[in-house]
DNA sequence: CTGTTAGCGCGTTCAC
DNA sequence: GTGAACGCGCTAACAG
């Protein structure tokens, strides 16, 4: 066993098969693929050969001659533990049904290294693109070389203003109305709504959804951050000289943490007294101990639908791009253990 | 703009440079790779035409010429949200570091896809391969494939027997016996253990130290469970017929999760009467809004250490194979909010 | 049914 | 300095 590793052991090719079965490197991939022109009795001698001699199709020869590869690009923004992870989950069920596999990038929030992940994608012939953007890309110019090569993309959670793209997005704006008029509903009067860095799309929908429904009696707060650190201090400050906050929408898990633990820490209000409403796909409110209402944003089952549209994209070039926009469910309250 | 999705755009190659430049393919080649064979003044005509054009080279073909890839395969058993994302960030910094890129993929704890995932590796000569092994992976004869083309794997979290191969572990066995140590400390005398499937050397060694240490005076539990769900259905109707807990070891963050919903929702014991230590990268004890102490197990580092390892080996085919022990902070009081 | 030939796009050896 | 020719491993077109 040991000595394999010192031993140049070249990789077996379908020359190598075909010179133990006495026929033609070409018969043999044809046999391999299964083509009905091989006589059964052969098929079954090369494979046996194959078998025997742990064979591996080199697929970057493969690839190289179908320019195809299977692969897929998954480019996101960073690792949130809170969504991407289902997300992926999603992705990768639908994948390994399709046959397809996974190349993940991240962009580190950073439009450059968005650009060479896009490149990269593209120079590796993968033959479709998951894209969720970058906190600083605006627009798609940076994906010239995909489209260049019809390597379809697909845009999830932000929206982008270029209908020659496939995306998948949510209804922010009206999220943003639902979760203002349940906190008016339950009465709250001093509101602070929690959003991320201004210029995404989906912050920005969210937040006008909401605004767009207060009233003149409601105090209305809001406070930008960039992640949980940064939400965590903004909160911790501004709860000393607003400590009678009864209302609180956060547009993700993430900024939900942190103004979770600011309040705790900060120690002028009540948890329970703050009625919370989120987007979320429930596993926060699973883990923290309040009361909290969260309108459902599905990460395994996004994952799913990205990745199916894409794979039917990948199959039918023709498709017409389209905005899908997903439905959520309403606001549901979260059970208290 | 639209146009170009039906105009045929055949993709940009060295031959199509070269006839623009009036020099042969290799020529091209040899500009674009910078080789000192050529005069400078060629060079920067032909990569101005390589920009003009937007070359994008094709790594396929490089790949297969060069038998690399830049990819490095991670095959997990699933998404663990509380480990994976950070172990991730890490593996994907160091990656980035080195010009190296992440092909994902998901055993889903079974066995069988695990070699799929192995052999697709392989079959698109991925240079290395980060795994971590799924719940019923028992040995390494799977790995064949990759150990006849040379393709280094390093195995991390979970040990396995057969000391051809580089891991990256830690110290399992000290950690379960610190864990005890520190609840007698406590003076707990009714501990429970909360362990994950019975035959993973983490669960094993963890379990092992654990019970290493306890002493005649001390009642001791044990349970064991796959996931969240499952340890929670167990910890509810354990804790009926025992409310007298006052220790608790989880041995990781997934289990404790469970253990805690089950604690607060079954309420015949006080939350804070437990005296609780888990090992954990640390998250989990932000999120829950309970005193808990906790043996460091950085994802981030894990994922920095092992990438860095493994690219080392694949730039240094020679180096001797290591079972490399992780270090581990000791305790840490978990700060209240 | 099977062999021959050609080429996917690139890097490299050997000429000159 | 640069061109020509070859091959990485595989598949597809054309023969027969």
């Amino acid at each position: 066993m040991l000595h394999y590793t010192f031993t140049a052991m070249k990789r077996t090719t379908i020359k190598d098969i075909g010179k133990m079965a006495g026929v033609n490197p070409s018969t043999v991939s044809r046999a391999l693929n299964d083509s009905p022109d091989i006589s059964v009795v052969l098929k079954n001698k090369i494979k046996a050969i194959a078998k025997e001699l742990n064979y591996q199709p080199n697929l970057l020869a493969t690839n190289l001659r179908k320019q195809k590869s299977f692969i897929i690009g998954l480019i996101i923004p960073h690792f949130s533990i809170y969504f991407i992870p289902s997300v992926l989950e999603g992705i990768t069920r639908v994948l390994n049904k399709y046959g397809y596999k996974l190349l993940l990038l991240s962009s580190e929030n950073d439009v450059s290294k968005e650009k060479e992940n896009i490149q990269f994608c593209c120079r590796n012939s993968v033959d479709g693109i998951l894209m969720s953007i970058s906190e600083s890309t605006v627009d798609a110019h940076h994906m010239q070389s995909a489209t260049d090569q019809k390597i379809p993309i697909l845009f999830f959670d932000n929206k982008i203003e270029d209908s020659s793209y496939h995306q998948v997005i949510m209804q922010d704006f009206k999220i943003g109305e639902e979760a203002c008029l349940f906190l008016k509903n339950k009465n709250c009067k001093n509101i602070l709504g929690v959003y991320g860095v201004a210029n995404q799309p989906i912050n920005i929908q969210r937040r006008l959804g909401f605004e767009s429904q207060l009233s003149a009696d409601i105090t209305y707060h809001k406070i930008f951050a960039t992640n949980e650190t940064d939400i965590k201090e903004k909160v911790l400050a501004f709860l000393l000289n607003n400590p009678n906050i009864d209302g609180l929408f956060a547009i993700n898990d993430e900024l939900m943490m942190g103004t979770y633990m600011a309040i705790l820490k900060q120690k002028v209000v009540q948890m329970d007294a703050i009625t919370k409403i989120i987007v979320s796909d429930g596993k926060l409110p699973d883990l923290i101990n309040t009361d909290i209402y969260y309108i459902q944003h599905d990460g395994l089952k996004l994952g799913g639908i990205i990745t199916e549209k894409l794979v039917a994209v990948i199959n039918n070039k023709s498709l017409a791009t389209s905005i899908d926009v997903l439905e959520h469910e309403t606001i549901i309250k979260n059970k208290r253990y």
